[in-house]
RNA sequence: UGGCGGGUAGCAAUCCGGGUGAAUGCGCCGCACUGUUAAUGCGGAUAGAGGCAGGUUCGAGUCCUGCCCCGCCAGCCA
């Protein structure tokens, strides 16, 4: 007989079953075992009654340890005072692992700790609702896209050049020349655009920053979509759309795990379109007045001031047209004043900072000439790209949505490392 | 990289006005209990010479110096 797994286990009420699993915790009556069982599909509370097993099977319940693997075969019911509603009543426990003494306990323990076991820590209902949640949101994401139009074309992970500059690049030995591990997918996205229409490209994206800060990876997920005949208003339209279909998706979704994680799902429930959208110039107003006097055109914003911007609505809010002093190479020009570009960044709310960026891209060929000259780029590296501008150029813009922020700000966490299952930060690579 | 705060038993905390190798809870073992949810009660064992290296002192976990590691914040960004 194929075993069941807990995430069905009311088709299976009143049935004799075999689940096969791992034990959680143990809670020892004497005569009665409550087994916190889980099976990687969730957790439910078995119960062994003494008199309901041979003595051999009862003997081996007692000696159950956390973490022990275990089979049990027995018959769900309905059970209001459980978690999740159902509880298992046991016939038979077969042992397959009496696991050695465990070292996560469900007693407080330090970050530190945590991360240092993360390949068990991974094990635990909390985590099991974050990482439930970042597969959802992956797949709502996948969805979206697909359902609007936009074809999967995956962009590499090894490059030949920088994107935007070579500080914050790993790099690799290719075959005895350098090579680096992608920072964007956004260049060869604009190549896929030309051809496709309307494309995206989810993948890993690696930078070598210094940064630590609960908001950086050194390996994080992107989704970018880019399509051709895109404007900026085109994309904070679909930035708008996207985003709040993937909150709205959640909460139907995994209801179930937001509980588990305490989220407050009121102010996920105000995210839908149409988003606050205002000028960078007007953000600097804002900025200025809410004690930053000396805040001034042409600052970028650093996560105090991103604060104060998005504290000022229930939803995200756009921020658009950047100066071009401090935006990327590529980004293109508003016509009606040369010193911004046609960009816009999307910041969260309740203090998660920029989970989108993105915006229109030059179509124009001497402009991005003039551009790589002007950032000191290696004009050979870029011959492709321009080559986009000479065949058949058009106006086309893209974001980027970082997967790790997106998730941190929906399960509401402290810090993105929980989003993902093995974080790579500033020097750790352990587990 | 900078600022701040930390590193004491498997884990989490107390001790931080220097003075007999101090210490609570969890975990672990045993006993009791047919409704636990971080069960409870009783009993028991294990466990560090207090991050590492120096220094001050009659004497340091406790003060000083250097180094290592962790956390938070900042820069950069998604």
């Amino acid at each position: 007989m194929d075993h069941v797994y807990i995430q069905n286990i009311a088709q299976y009420v009143g049935k004799e079953i075999t689940m096969k699993g791992w034990l959680a915790d143990k809670t020892d009556k004497g005569k009665l075992q409550f087994l916190k069982f889980r099976d990687g599909t969730g957790f439910i509370q078995a119960v062994v009654f003494q008199k309901d097993v041979s003595p051999e099977a009862f003997d081996a319940t007692k000696k159950l340890t956390q973490e022990s693997s275990v089979i049990l075969t027995g018959v769900p019911r309905a059970e209001p005072r459980a978690p999740g509603g159902y509880e298992l009543s046991v016939k038979d426990v077969q042992v397959v692992q009496i696991a050695a003494d465990y070292p996560i306990t469900p007693k407080d323990h330090g970050v530190e700790f945590l991360m240092a076991n993360r390949h068990l820590w991974l094990r635990s209902p909390r985590q099991h609702a974050i990482l439930r949640t970042r597969a959802r949101i992956v797949k709502a994401i996948r969805d979206w896209f697909d359902d609007n139009g936009f074809l999967l074309v995956d962009t590499p992970m090894l490059t030949p050049s920088a994107c935007e500059g070579t500080t914050t690049l790993f790099e690799t030995d290719y075959f005895g020349v350098p090579a680096y591990l992608t920072q964007s997918g956004q260049l060869y996205n604009e190549a896929d655009a030309m051809a496709f229409g309307k494309v995206y490209c989810f993948g890993p994206t690696f930078r070598a920053e210094k940064s630590k800060t609960r908001r950086h990876l050194t390996e994080f997920w992107m989704v970018e979509p880019e399509w051709a005949y895109g404007t900026l208003d085109d994309y904070m339209r679909v930035g708008e759309e996207f985003v709040s279909y993937i909150v709205q998706t959640i909460l139907k979704e995994r209801a179930e795990e937001l509980k588990v994680l305490e989220r407050d799902t009121s102010k996920l429930e105000k995210v839908t379109p149409p988003f606050p959208k205002i000028s960078y110039t007007e953000a600097v107003e804002l900025i200025q007045k809410n004690g930053f006097p000396d805040f001034k055109w042409g600052d970028d914003f650093g996560a105090p001031h991103e604060t104060i911007i998005s504290e000022q609505y229930d939803k995200p809010v756009f921020v658009h047209r950047y100066p071009t002093e401090i935006k990327a190479f590529y980004m293109a020009l508003d016509p009606t004043n040369p010193k911004v570009v046609l960009g816009a960044d999307l910041l969260a709310p309740e203090g998660y900072g920029e989970i989108i960026g993105g915006g229109e891209r030059s179509a124009d060929l001497a402009y991005l000439e003039s551009q790589i000259e002007k950032h000191k780029l290696p004009r050979e590296a870029y011959e492709w790209y321009l080559d986009l501008r000479r065949y058949g150029a058009v106006p086309h813009c893209g974001f980027g949505l970082g997967i790790e922020r997106t998730v941190a700000w929906i399960c509401k966490l402290d810090h993105v490392r929980e989003t993902i299952p093995f974080a790579r930060m500033l020097e750790k690579i352990y587990p």
